[in-house]
DNA sequence: ATCGATAACATTGTATACAAACATTACAAA
DNA sequence: TTTGTAATGTTTGTATACAATGTTATCGAT
């Protein structure tokens, strides 16, 4: 593996686990000075994260982590229930038993990452059991066009997240039931408990309410 | 626009046109001896062609312009099948009288670069009506997903063109059917009419025949 | 005190230099 | 003739230097 894509992946898991938040600056000079590299590397990462809108880069200003308006949080929820749903339907054709106990797994994991409060690791473990199941319809451009809109959505999340923690916990028990459907190879129904998911989790967001700083910076769009 | 974005564009231009076919060497030298500029931005171009997958870059080798395996083929195609459904749900919904007319105009630009005979311009020009649905719908994920689906679908038809070019013809008509059942906002019709019209295309190409090259080229995948 | 202009500073954009990896060629040995 | 090895040359990977742009601070005018 080499240097850039260490980097690079040291950067998505940031990302994905909540760590670095949207609007944070990514300048190339601190980036370059904590990794060890020049700036010609973190350039590179920047650039590759850029194309996969989880990095914002503004001519001669730089690097920003992304922070998705509304209406881009809504392309890419539309995006995925139509990219989730083509994946299912595959899914349900080629998922073999092995499948689905590494699914099921991956749904215990869940759960104890929910038991534990831990809301950025459930996070980061939901994307997980969604890009499993990309891996299993074995469309390799699907997958990694879902593995763009999942980490978008962990940035979404961030920024529009509801206040009313109760509904998160729903979450799992969706995946559960979509392992059920897969197991009876049922595909309408596998489809449509995905695309409810997929509203639900749209539903939890608050998307039109309440920007988070004044008129200005949300008319005019300075990085906080 | 800047420097970046013009060299982009040209080469971008040239792998539509099936000007830089699959499997052409892409020295980084030579790109910046004619663009006129330094190795750095001719790397930032390549990473960013690099990364929606027209082409491919080998560690310490070098970039080529990518050349889809029939498996790759064969996803892409699905992959549009699956977003161009999705896209044509929403353009029904959306379409303006605006919007069909300028359909009705590329349609017309489609019909005479067929007449003439220029195919090169003929597959540019599909793309872009594919293109222009996807703009309709108004979901920019979506689009930007599909430009990359339709570049990389140009490489296939370089790859893989199957040999009787009758076939070919009709899919102008299969453009002009689409066009109708948006007019008659007749959703089902369109959706299945779009799909039928991918499926086409693929059974188009010949992607299980006759490898290119003696066997151990197909299986050791030398270029060329 | 606020606003505007200018200067100092910091950051990104690009070119170039050097190091590392790879490919090719030439040549020797089997 | 083919295979293995060494030397040469070419190409990419990375760091750094300089130029261009943007940001911030200072200072004077209203």
């Amino acid at each position: 593996m080499s240097q850039d894509d260490q980097i690079y992946s040291q950067m998505f898991s940031a990302l994905l686990e909540q760590r670095l938040t949207p609007g944070t600056k990514l300048s190339e000079d601190v980036l370059g000075e904590i990794f060890g590299v020049s700036r010609t590397v973190v350039r590179k990462v920047l650039q590759r994260l850029a194309h996969e809108k989880v990095v914002c880069i503004l001519p001669n200003r730089g690097a920003f982590v992304a922070e998705p308006t509304p209406e881009e949080a809504r392309d890419v929820l539309e995006a995925r229930r139509v990219v989730e749903a083509g994946i299912m339907r595959n899914v349900v054709k080629h998922c073999s038993q092995t499948d689905i106990r590494r699914l099921e797994a991956m749904l215990k994991e869940e759960e104890a990452s929910i038991e534990k409060g831990e809301h950025s690791t459930w996070v980061s473990l939901s994307g997980d059991f969604h890009m499993a199941l990309a891996a299993i319809s074995g469309n390799k451009s699907l997958e990694d066009f879902l593995r763009e809109l999942v980490s978008r959505t962990s940035l979404i999340h961030v920024q529009y997240q509801s206040k009313k923690i109760g509904t998160q916990n729903c979450s799992c028990e969706e995946h559960a039931d979509i392992i059920d459907a897969i197991r009876d190879a049922d595909e309408g129904r596998a489809v449509s408990l995905m695309l409810s998911h997929l509203d639900a989790i749209e539903e939890t967001l608050n998307l039109d309410g309440d920007k988070p700083e004044s008129d200005l910076y949300a008319i005019f769009g300075g990085s906080k």
